[in-house]
RNA sequence: GCGGGCGUGAUGGAAUGGUAGACAUACGGGACUUAAAAUCCCGGGGAGGUAUCUCCGUGUGGGUUCAAGUCCCACCGCCCGCACCA
């Protein structure tokens, strides 16, 4: 039945109908009210920079696969979509275009909305929000009033990250490599008065409960903890010799290695610390000293590998267990102030910083380790640092115990003696995780609702004066905060006693807005930041998808406000996301003229394969060298536009395409090839429907009983294979699944043309029917106007999940392989659970078989039922 | 330096310790066509000139096992994260 005159599948008349169909129809609003079984699954939100990237097709088209798969399971599913819309592009394009900021966005949003759209995602538009519209960050200032009540927020003088190029405070998390993580300036440290959120207060749980999220990559998990960062340790105090230097009695040392304490050759200060900056009032070496490292800025990598140095103070401790003795009391560059207490005792033999600094310093090297089998009298440390296990030596009354013993000898041992009143040692946790800084200098965010009264102190805004509303009449025409400079959004009356008063005018960091909105979505409209009965009833996330890029950051920040929404009373559950996924990169190659000017991909042509494979300008003939596959980026130009793919494919192509060609956890390479390989696949599968439909027509005739159970049994395995690759994230082999099947029901439908059968064409349309319903979350356009042209009542967007028959899923013939020393000589076809005698008989009497055996008797014969046979010879 | 991951045809990649290379892409051959595109069919890890068949083959070297891409040890290479955390 050639079906010439049929026309081709038209991407760009279909897709826009079914839209349009799904909108009418209200398909993807869910009601919070529905008594199904829920599921939530959430793409973490754009940022409106202009338009969607092929990046966010990717995301988009697994979170719409799930969405569409667990609808089709018969679950209510939230799926929402919404914009973290503050930010500051949008006060760059500002001070670049003259264009407002909340213009900006809205139009950006307007135009990703319009792209998203054209994809086809089943997203729940009713609940979308923009992070930037008042309802949503009024109630963002509600929540933080509450956190302010209950103790969660601080306000306190730091050292702070400065951005120079932004002018804005970085939190220590958006600082990379020592370049903030937005515009990539160098970082500077200021002193200023910020607002904190006590994330730290969390420290232990938000590590705890790590081990719990089990449906999270390990990489992230692992990235957790080590953000978080814990040491169990002694807290230690050194007495001071006295000194007209300083009225200071004792120095505080925190320490994982206390084992190590008769090895311990000098003290080192933070260059930041107290004791530093009061003794370098009076020590102009010491200030240089100190003024040099901070030239030297923080933590890059060259930095990190600078030469340890230090600055002797004059000032000396009592060593705590050798009386009599005393240590150095040094400041050194490679001491923190950020960790521990901002000094340490530096123990050289088995501290490789240490070392460095005593080899430099020619201070004493004690071993107090030994390593097993080394001998005490020869044991000696060179240019390493012994920091392996083994016993205490040259250490009094911790000798011959092991590391761990030491330690907690030794802390009992201080835990009793007393310096300034205070017991000389305690055992401490320290983390790593510092307290959020969430002031920015910005306009563009969420005002942080508070009042600065000279009488009264800092006050919260009242929450009937709720929202503190951005104004909009603001300028950028010079730097710093445009809130500041405004003329008087920030001059108000105080609450308490009327005098006036001074508004804050640092708004949030914009990772609080990303914080809840997974929350929000949950009930968007809703008068209180969320509705704790529904939320709960939603929450946690059952799978959310996004980047790596987002593994310490955003993540982290979701768990702690889940914690505190909790202790205020606004959700009840502290893990905000059950099921995480991170999705790989979309890249590209790259293409570079001989001027060294970058080139789109569709500037270029490409020719040959392999070593022979050239590029030359499309336009021009030049040629042009292929360059390495990268991230996408619009500054190297090999960036695709998803509109234009849209235009060209159809949207159902492209998501078909992201999720076929690669784990989705992995890079996906972009390629043309691949486009039209998805694009070939919707044309067949068109055929293949109306080809069907002619068969059902056709008069009767034999097809064999076996081949349509053949058939149908193929389908129901491909049903059960479909599901579980999707539950289990594996799109690219539910795909090549669907893959196979389309190739048996193509043959079967050939083969059919030649002998034309009823029952034939009666399973092979209930085959293609199934088909369809597994294509549909991934090519839902294509699955709706297949879903027509079969005739099939109502929308494919509601169609059931089919059914697997279970006894479908099982042969009665299995073939079994048959190896000869694990090597596979031949197979058999035998009935399912052949007994063991049957398989050893088939088995030795193959041909293959009787060679290799060559008339001796085989030594052993495994046999694993129904799998396969190993004769050992 | 520490931590995590990965290494399979020309390419992206499949493979509960049990028939390596599913599926796709690229490529080659054929059919259809005046021709091209599209479409359909066939082929394909390497070597032994073809088929049969044999040997080799999942980064390298060892090991465990009847059987290893898969587990263990060592090494090489690549990618990612953290980075003076005491």
């Amino acid at each position: 039945m050639p079906l010439k005159s049929l026309e081709r599948y038209n991407p760009r008349v279909e897709e826009p109908r079914w839209q349009k169909a799904w909108d009418d129809a209200k398909s993807f609003e869910v009601a919070s009210d529905d008594p199904r079984e829920r599921y939530y699954v959430l793409e973490m939100f754009p940022y409106p920079s202009g338009r969607i990237h092929i990046g966010h097709v990717r995301n988009y088209a697994m979170g719409d696969v799930i969405a569409r798969y667990q609808r089709a399971r018969g679950k209510n599913v939230l799926h929402p979509m919404g914009w973290d819309a503050f930010g500051l592009p949008a006060e760059n394009a500002a001070k670049q275009t003259g264009s407002h900021p909340k213009e900006w966005t809205y139009a950006n949003i307007a135009t990703m909305k319009r792209q998203l759209k054209s994809m086809g995602l089943s997203f729940d538009w009713s609940r979308e929000f923009a992070t930037c519209d008042v309802e949503y960050y009024q109630r963002q200032q509600k929540l933080f009033l509450d956190f302010l009540k209950a103790g969660l927020v601080t306000r306190k003088k730091s050292k702070v990250n400065w951005d120079p190029v932004d002018e804005t405070v970085l939190a220590n998390e958006q600082v990379i490599d020592g370049r903030g993580w937005r515009s990539g300036a160098i970082v500077e440290q200021r002193e200023l008065t910020q607002w904190f959120l006590k994330i730290s207060d969390y420290s232990e749980d938000l590590l705890s409960a790590i081990d719990g999220l089990d449906g999270w990559p390990d990489k992230v998990r692992v990235m957790q903890r080590n953000w978080i960062g814990k040491s169990e340790g002694l807290r230690l105090l050194f007495e001071l010799l006295p000194s007209d230097k300083t009225a200071a009695t004792s120095i505080d040392v925190f320490t994982t290695r206390p084992d190590t304490i008769f090895g311990a050759g000098f003290i080192a200060l933070s260059p930041d610390h107290p004791l530093s900056t009061e003794l370098a009032k009076s020590d102009p070496d010491l200030t240089e000293f100190i003024a040099e490292f901070h030239r030297q800025g923080t933590a890059t990598e060259a930095i990190e590998k600078a030469e340890k140095r230090g600055y002797f103070t004059g000032l000396t401790v009592r060593h705590p267990v050798k009386p009599g003795q005393t240590l150095p009391v040094y400041v050194a560059n490679f001491v923190l102030m950020e960790y521990g207490t901002g000094a340490i005792f530096g123990c050289a033999a088995h501290d490789q910083r240490d070392l460095d600094f005593a080899r430099k310093y020619d201070l004493a090297v004690i071993p107090v380790v030994l390593p097993d089998g080394a001998d005490p009298k020869t044991f000696d440390i060179g240019a390493e640092a012994y920091t392996g296990p083994g016993r205490i030596f040259n250490s009094a009354f911790l000798d011959g115990l092991e590391v761990e013993d030491a330690k907690r000898k030794i802390a009992a041992h201080f835990g009793i003696l007393r310096v300034d009143g205070r017991p000389q040692g305690t055992i401490e946790t320290q983390y790593r995780l510092r307290d959020w800084g969430i002031s920015r200098q910005r306009y563009w965010g969420c005002p942080i609702p508070v009042i600065h009264c000279e009488v009264c102190g800092t006050l919260p805004v009242p929450d009937r004066d709720l929202p503190v509303e951005l104004p909009d009449d603001v300028t950028f025409d010079r730097p710093g905060n445009p809130l500041d400079h405004h003329p008087n959004w920030k001059h108000v009356d105080c609450p308490q006693c009327g005098r006036k008063a001074r508004r804050e005018t640092d708004t949030m960091d914009t990772f609080v807005d990303s914080s809840w909105y997974f929350a929000r979505f949950t009930a968007p409209h809703a008068e209180p930041p969320t509705v704790p009965p529904i939320a709960d009833s939603w929450l946690p996330v059952d799978q959310y998808i996004g980047g790596v890029e987002h593994a310490i950051l955003h993540l982290l920040y979701s768990r702690f406000f889940a914690r505190a929404m909790h202790k205020t009373g606004h959700l009840g559950m502290d893990e905000p996301f059950r099921g995480m996924f991170t999705q790989g990169m979309v890249v590209h190659e790259t293409y570079r003229d001989n001027a060294g000017e970058w080139l789109f991909p569709s500037e270029v042509d490409l020719e040959g394969m392999g070593e022979t494979r050239r590029a030359k300008n499309a336009s021009t003939g030049a040629p042009v060298e292929i360059g390495s596959i990268e991230k996408m980026s619009k500054s190297k130009r090999n960036v695709v536009d998803p509109d234009e793919i849209v235009r060209t494919y159809g949207a159902d192509c492209a998501r078909w395409f992201m999720l076929s060609d690669s784990p989705p956890e992995r890079d996906v390479q972009w390629t043309e090839a691949g486009i039209e390989g998805a694009s070939r696949f919707q044309q067949r599968v068109w055929k293949l429907v109306h080809e069907t439909l002619a068969f059902a027509a056709s008069p009767a005739g034999s097809s064999t009983e076996a081949e349509i159970l053949a058939i149908r049994k193929l389908t129901h395995r491909t049903v059960k294979a479909v599901g579980d690759n999707i539950e289990g994230l594996r799109f690219n082999s539910a795909v090549a699944q669907i893959y196979e099947l389309t190739n048996a029901l193509t043959k079967f439908a050939a083969t059919l043309e030649t002998v034309p059968s009823t029952a034939g064409a009666a399973e092979l349309r209930a085959s293609i029917e199934t088909l369809i319903v597994l294509i549909a979350p991934m090519m839902p356009h294509l699955g709706e106007s297949a879903w027509q042209a079969l005739g099939k009542p109502g929308l494919a967007a509601d169609a059931r999940w089919p059914a697997v028959d279970a006894d479908l899923l099982v042969d009665d013939t299995v073939a079994i392989a048959v190896q000869v020393n694990g090597k596979l000589r031949g197979e058999l076809t035998l009935p399912k659970a052949a007994a063991r005698e049957l398989v050893e008989k088939e088995a030795l009497s193959l041909e293959a078989v009787a060679r290799m055996l060559d008339g001796k008797a085989p030594k052993k014969i495994i046999i694993v039922p129904d799998r396969i046979v190993n004769v050992v010879v």
